[in-house]
DNA sequence: GTGAAAGCGCTAACAT
DNA sequence: ATGTTAGCGCTTTCAC
């Protein structure tokens, strides 16, 4: 019952009766082996289950298949969605995950160089980084890099243009939305916003305010400050204090937001969607009970193609990766807390 | 701005004017160095930001500060709740979290092997294991596991008595729930159970069928087969047909079935909790917006615990794991959809 | 208490 | 097309 030794390189080559060098080039698919050697080769491992060793990989600094994920803590199983589907890429290359997680900048920063470091990973998916991220210098020599979530602002520090991104649109798809409920005949709108440093609620706000303009006869404002449930539910309470009538519709920025809000507007007797609309953003799956009109997050297909993108930019080891951004499509989800849209 | 070369020990050693052997002994903590060498290592270290290759250590059979997560795809962010508790605890040693998902028997099992072969993980934290894992046996020399939010079952193959688990008690926190209800006066309970194939499902089923058994003057009948909150509602929806009246409360499995049948009872124009109280499992962030009375599950903390009987097992290196159960508490969540408990 | 030296299992020149 | 060899950066005997 001892441990029975692990199968190697030179233990293979010597049951398929070849050398090392001939079984490590079948194993990275190299052209310079006969075909009848790369079966028997091929037939050996298979019969034997044999894996290299990704430390001795990761030794002569070849590809380890190590795939870091680097993320901000965020509630609402955002990071889960995410992992799964960087998840099902990663598997089909035979690939490994490392997640970490870091809430301040500076760990973040250090995590980031240890991973791709000390844990040499081939690259990094970074899950909405803070926009601090991109005041670090990307130098040219970094490990591959995509963007997950986000994407590289106007005013990043030199190197960023090179990274690649994953993200969805949110000023077009918040003005998609506002123009569907504008249809629907709501008229004066209120926008609950997220927090100023958060990009998404920048940009939806941004995209919420352009496209009420351009819709005449809508009007509409915004109320700043809002990401989690308990925070809707206090801005809602506030604006049923300060207000005595209610707008149109509430366009919320993500559905914690309205969660809270609707709590809210309900403990206080108000009859959605009858009196009043509410809107959220992310599609989370509790949004289908509570039955939530909202704005859908293909959060795993966001993973998946980041994923993919980093594969894309480990294999052109040529240096210079695309800078590549994908845009993934946020179609909305109309349930009854609003009227048909 | 060409790649500066990785700092290795080789380094280090020539620059804290000693010998490698003698910075690897620092490195680890070994007795035989003299405290003014250790200093001076350590000095040098400290300035130069070393971190020693993982892949290096990898090699020897050392430990490499990896740690295996293994988990079966789960909805509703539990997953990524327990692994923010063990990224925390493994955070605090410097190592590294590789994570898996595996829906099937086969490729959990494949996986688990290939984790802590190919990707030498000093253990592994298996999250909500399928049952059929423990037909698996496990050997002398496996590398440690933990199982989080499970434990072995008497039936288990041999060598599992070792492994060490981390859960919460479902028997004891269910006939807790019953009695509280009870004591509030409620006497008709109706437990919407969770699948059959579901350890946890079964667990809280048979609490709830010993606590009903105990309380005289309680009641209570089971609905079999919810997970998901459609389940939820469709089950709610199917007992609203075949009953004219209503219990006096619905246990429900977890929070995702309260909240499916919580929508149908509210579509049926049911009042809750006056005509009706309803619980759920698990106490999920919209549990609170849904002011949902629920079991608390402290889920972060199962993944610390996790981790910190995962480094207990490999730190004892001298084999015999101590198969250890750590129970984590579920408190009550009272909230308003059952009278005060 | 310290250092020298032998690997660990692979990749990547460098022969042939 | 295939084999030989020299490392990669560490841990671990084994001398001193």
């Amino acid at each position: 019952m001892k441990q029975t030794k692990r199968l190697n390189l030179v233990e293979i080559a010597r049951l398929a009766g070849t050398s090392k060098s001939t079984v490590s080039r079948v194993l990275q698919d190299q052209p310079r082996v006969s075909p009848k050697t790369r079966a028997r080769v091929k037939e050996v491992i298979k019969k034997y289950n044999y894996e290299p060793s990704m430390f001795a990989r990761g030794m002569t600094g070849a590809q380890t298949g190590l795939i870091a994920v680097l993320a901000r803590w965020m509630e609402s199983g955002f990071f889960a969605d995410v992992i799964r589907g960087i998840d099902d890429a990663v598997k089909k290359k035979g690939g490994f995950l490392l997640c970490s997680f870091a809430e301040e900048h500076e760990e973040y920063v250090r995590l980031w160089r240890t991973l791709t470091g000390r844990g040499q990973a081939d690259g990094v998916i970074m899950i909405a980084p803070s926009m601090d991220l991109f005041k670090e210098p990307f130098n040219p020599y970094d490990k591959p890099v995509v963007l997950c979530a986000s994407r590289v602002p106007e005013d990043a520090a030199e190197g960023w243009d090179a990274v690649s991104a994953v993200t969805t649109d949110n000023v077009g798809a918040m003005r998609t939305l506002v123009t569907a409920l504008a249809d629907a005949g709501y008229r004066d709108m209120v926008h609950i916003a997220g927090l100023p440093d958060n990009v998404d609620a920048q940009q939806r706000k941004s995209g919420f305010l352009s496209a009420v303009v351009s819709h005449p006869g809508v009007q509409g404002c915004v109320i700043d400050g809002a990401c989690t449930s308990e925070q809707g539910y206090g801005l809602m309470n506030d604006y049923l204090d300060a207000h005595t009538g209610l707008p149109d519709i509430f366009v919320c920025f993500n559905d914690s937001v309205a969660f809270g809000a609707l709590r809210a507007l309900r403990e206080r007797g108000r009859r959605v969607p009858e009196e009043v609309g509410i809107t959220g953003w992310d599609d989370e799956v509790v949004a289908n009970d509570i039955s939530l009109t909202t704005v859908h997050m293909p959060v795993a297909e966001l993973g998946k193609a980041s994923a993919e993108a980093l594969f894309d930019s480990v294999e052109r080891k040529s240096g210079a990766a695309s800078g590549k951004v994908t845009m993934i499509e946020t179609p909305i989800c109309v349930r009854s807390t609003t009227r048909p849209l």
